[in-house]
Formats: structure tokens, C-alpha cells, sequence
RNA sequence: GGAGGAAUGGCAGAGUGGUCGAAUGCGGCAGUCUUGAAAACUGUUGAGGGUCACACCUCCGGGGGUUCGAAUCCCUCUUCCUCCGCCA
């Protein structure tokens, strides 16, 4: 969440960045202004209320100690309308400061200065394009006919077992899904992350921390039994190792990639653009961290771009990058570049990555903090990035490497899979 | 699943009702010594709220209670450890 400090120091600069998003922030931010200066009212009331109480019990303390025991009593006669007093107060401070954090959730980060005003992906701005789009023949087929053709992915199947958007991979498909999480682990460790394995179910605290809770929760699956959530990216438990963090500037930068399953609900959209592979209820991905000094983070995001751009780059698929306006920006992010690969058969672009700065908003919810050169306490700054989502990478090599012959494999991945062709 | 024990500052670890926000050690920072570094020695060092700055307030796993007063007593939840049982 943003910054109470910063809310109130620059209220209009905040409402500006907000306006990017195509919202109005200012009742909200006036909300919490509201809220905020009522919270500190009462603070104040209630610490004096306390301060009294503090000092009388003192005080009685000591005439126990040196045997005026009727003096002492006649005092505790006195305390019980302070501890009303700040029974009361208590409750109205406890009150206010919940509905002050709710109010605060439910105002998103601000965007970056280079974030362009936008509504939604009409807005979205490319700032960069690699690789040739394949000349297929006519008899092209999109993946999931291929999938199909050549039996490696069956959907019916996972229909049958769990339902929609849950595939069941086959033979070389399977294998060639395990050589792309073998894959990319490699590449990031090569690149300086070190590989995690996480839980892939995780707490409410967790969900709160990175963002996910309370506004997504519709879109996290939740378990029945326990106050628990399927991830829905690796980048909940892995970004929330650092809630509560106390960090010294040396231990900068922290890098880190796993490879999770992710779970989606993501109901409401039907028809081609969800078809095969292009939407998943379950899917895998390899996901990159980092936490960052301040003064570092937008070094550090240029670096991931640049990282995924290699990735692309070794597979030969034909790719590129968005800068997200902001209507189009997720909820927590400042600056979000979007990976995309074209899908040949389908003639679309298939997001494939988001890179994120996040800047302080994470890290104001984990209490991801760390002491700077004057000692003071300070947030950090959390990103993250896909290094890379599986599935639709899947589909961009299915499409593009297909041949009258079968379908090629990237030749990086071969060592990986172990044959070269799929037919 | 049964029986016990424990949770304290960045870390380790004392503290069983009244100047305890908390000894001590490590780590961090500053200094002395040194050509420099290490070692040694000296000093300093929890977080959050609040204030121009102080004052003041909160925090000893979470929540609740007893008391004039709780790190310390009671209840409850969570987590960890030891022993027994079961099991991949």
C-alpha cells in the first residue's frame, strides 16, 4: 500500500499519478487523510489517558513499598475512571486504524513517470520488437489442433479428471514442458537468482503481503479447510519470505527464481481467446524476484528486461514488449512491461511475461524494510518478472516450429528434451 | 494422535508482579592503536506512533483476562523442540 507519509505530503501528486490509471483517487485519499488525522486525535488523547495511569500506578507502587498502605488505597480509588476512559479510547483508535488500513488497500500504487495515461490494452505502448514472424503454409494449424494431431496435450482429458483449463500433458509434450522449466531455471541461476523451492499453498498474510488480498481474493482457488490459498504465482511465497525483514544495505540485491504451478479462477471470458492453451486454470511458470535499494530498482527492472529478451532471443520466437498504460497496470505495480509472442497460426500476440517495479507498495504491506547509511529505517523495493510462463510459450513453439514434417524444437531445448522433432 | 517443554531486540540469550524497553554476548556504527588491515581496547546501537525538537505512548509469538501495575499470573490460538505411537 502507499505510503500514510507520503498520502499526506503530496496528496496532489499522488491524485495525478493516480489519474493515469483512469480513476478518480481524491475521495479515497481524503478518506484517509480523514481517517488518519481522526486516528492521530485519538492517539493522543488516549496516550495522555495512559500517561496518567502510568504515573498513578507508579505512584502507588512506591507508597506500598514503603508502608503507606492508606494513601495507596485512597489512590486506586482514582483509577477507575481512567481505565474507563481509556477502555474507550482504545476501542475507537482500534476502530478507526482498521478502517484507515481498509481505506488504504483499496487505493492502488502510483504509476511511474513514464507509465502513459490509458484505459486499457488499446493504450499499452511498444517500445520494442524482435525476431521473424514465420511464413507457415496454409494448412498451418493453430496448437491445440496440434496438440491434437500429434497427441502430447489432451484437454478432454483434464476435463474429465478436474474440468476446464486443467490440460493433461503427454509423452513429448510433457517432456518438452520439463525442458523449459529446466530451461529457464538454468538460464536465471546463470544470471545470478538463486533457485527456490516454495510452498505452493500459502497463508492470508501472505496474500495480504504481496497484494493479492483483499482485492483478488475471487481470484485466488481457497481451501475449504484451512485459511489457506492455491498460488496463483510463485511470486506471493516467494516475495513473502521477506515480510517482516529487517535488511542491512549490504545484504542488496536479493535475487531469486522458482518454478511453481499457478492457479487462476479467472472466471469470465469464453471463446477462442481462451481456447488451447492461451488461458489456464493451472499452469507453469518460472518466476524471477529481486529486492532492491531504491536507488536501484529501475536498473534492476531494465536488467530483468533484458534477461527475458535473452530467453526469447535463444528460442527464436518472434516477440514484443509493451510498456502497460495505466489502466492496464495491475493493482500493485508501478511500472509493468508486458512480454509478448506472436502466435502465428492464431495471428495474435500471447503475453508471455509481465516485469514489474513495485517500488515500496509490497513492501509496505511485508514490512520489508532496511537501515540506510544514516541508520534510518527505510522500505525497500520489490519486482518481479516471468522467466517465463509456460503454456503460451508452448503455443508460440508448437505454431511456429510446425513443418510439414512435425514440429521442430528450439535448439537450445534439445539437449533438454533429447530429440529434436515432434511427429 | 498421546505426554511434556519452549517462543524475549538484527542474531544468540538472561530476566517469575512495581524506575524492565529489558542484563550479557555476537553483529553493526564511531573512535584509539596501525603505513593500511586484522586483533585488542573505548564508546555507541531495538522497532513503531507522536513532536519543529523534547515530552509522552505502544510493542517481550497472536488474541483475551486478572491487577492500581504484567515480559513475569490465568485462558485461548499459532509455531517450534523432546519422548511415545502411526506413516510416506
Amino acid at each position: 500500500m502507499l505510503q500514510l507519509q507520503a498520502i499526506r505530503e503530496n496528496t496532489p501528486a499522488i491524485a495525478k499519478a493516480l489519474s493515469k490509471r483512469n480513476i478518480d483517487a481524491q475521495p479515497l485519499l481524503d478518506k484517509v487523510l480523514q481517517l488518519d488525522e481522526e486516528r492521530r486525535a485519538t492517539q493522543t488523547r488516549l496516550d495522555a489517558v495512559l500517561a496518567e495511569s502510568n504515573a498513578l500506578s507508579k505512584e502507588i507502587g512506591m507508597l506500598y513499598k514503603s508502608g503507606e498502605t492508606e494513601e495507596a488505597n485512597r489512590l486506586k480509588t482514582q483509577t477507575a475512571q481512567i481505565k474507563e476512559d481509556s477502555k474507550t479510547l482504545g476501542e475507537t483508535l482500534s476502530d478507526t486504524s482498521r478502517a484507515l488500513e481498509e481505506a488504504l488497500y483499496l487505493i492502488p500504487n502510483t504509476p511511474h513517470e513514464s507509465v502513459p495515461k490509458g484505459s486499457g490494452s488499446e493504450d499499452n505502448e511498444e517500445v520494442f520488437r524482435e525476431g521473424e514472424i514465420p511464413v507457415l503454409g496454409k494448412d498451418a494449424l493453430p496448437h491445440w489442433e496440434l496438440a491434437k494431431k500429434y497427441d502430447i496435450i489432451d484437454f478432454e482429458l483434464g476435463v474429465k479428471i478436474t474440468g476446464a483449463g486443467f490440460p493433461v500433458y503427454k509423452g513429448k509434450g510433457a517432456r518438452l514442458q520439463r525442458a523449459l522449466i529446466s530451461y529457464f531455471l538454468d538460464r536465471n541461476t546463470g544470471a545470478g537468482y538463486q533457485e527456490l523451492q516454495v510452498p505452493h499453498l500459502v497463508n492470508e498474510a501472505s496474500g495480504y503481503g504481496t497484494g493479492q488480498l483483499p482485492d483478488k481474493e475471487g481470484q485466488m482457488y481457497q481451501l475449504k479447510e484451512d485459511a489457506l490459498y492455491l498460488i496463483p504465482t510463485a511470486e506471493v511465497p516467494v516475495t513473502n519470505l521477506f515480510r517482516d525483514i529487517l535488511m542491512e544495505k549490504k545484504d542488496f540485491p536479493l535475487r531469486y527464481t522458482a518454478y511453481t504451478p499457478c492457479f487462476r479462477r479467472e472466471a469470465g471470458s469464453y471463446g477462442a481467446h481462451v481456447r488451447g492453451l492461451n488461458r489456464l486454470h493451472q499452469f507453469d511458470k518460472v518466476e524471477i524476484v529481486r529486492v532492491e535499494h531504491p536507488q536501484q530498482s529501475y536498473q534492476a527492472l531494465e536488467g530483468m528486461v533484458e534477461h527475458v529478451k535473452t530467453l526469447l532471443r535463444e528460442l527464436k520466437l518472434p516477440y514484443r514488449i509493451l510498456r502497460l498504460c495505466g489502466g492496464d497496470m495491475g493493482f500493485t505495480a508501478a511500472l509493468t512491461y508486458d512480454f509478448e509472442v506472436y502466435s502465428t497460426a492464431q495471428e495474435r500476440w500471447l503475453e508471455i511475461s509481465s516485469v514489474s517495479n513495485f517500488e515500496t507498495y509490497q513492501a509496505n504491506r511485508l514490512k520489508l524494510r532496511f537501515r540506510d547509511e544514516h541508520k534510518k529505517t527505510q522500505l525497500a523495493h520489490t519486482l518481479n518478472g516471468s522467466a517465463l510462463a509456460l503454456p503460451r510459450v508452448l503455443a508460440g513453439i508448437l505454431e511456429n516450429y510446425q513443418t510439414s514434417k512435425g514440429i521442430l524444437i528450439p535448439e537450445v531445448l534439445v539437449p533438454y528434451t533429447g530429440f529434436d522433432l515432434i511427429d
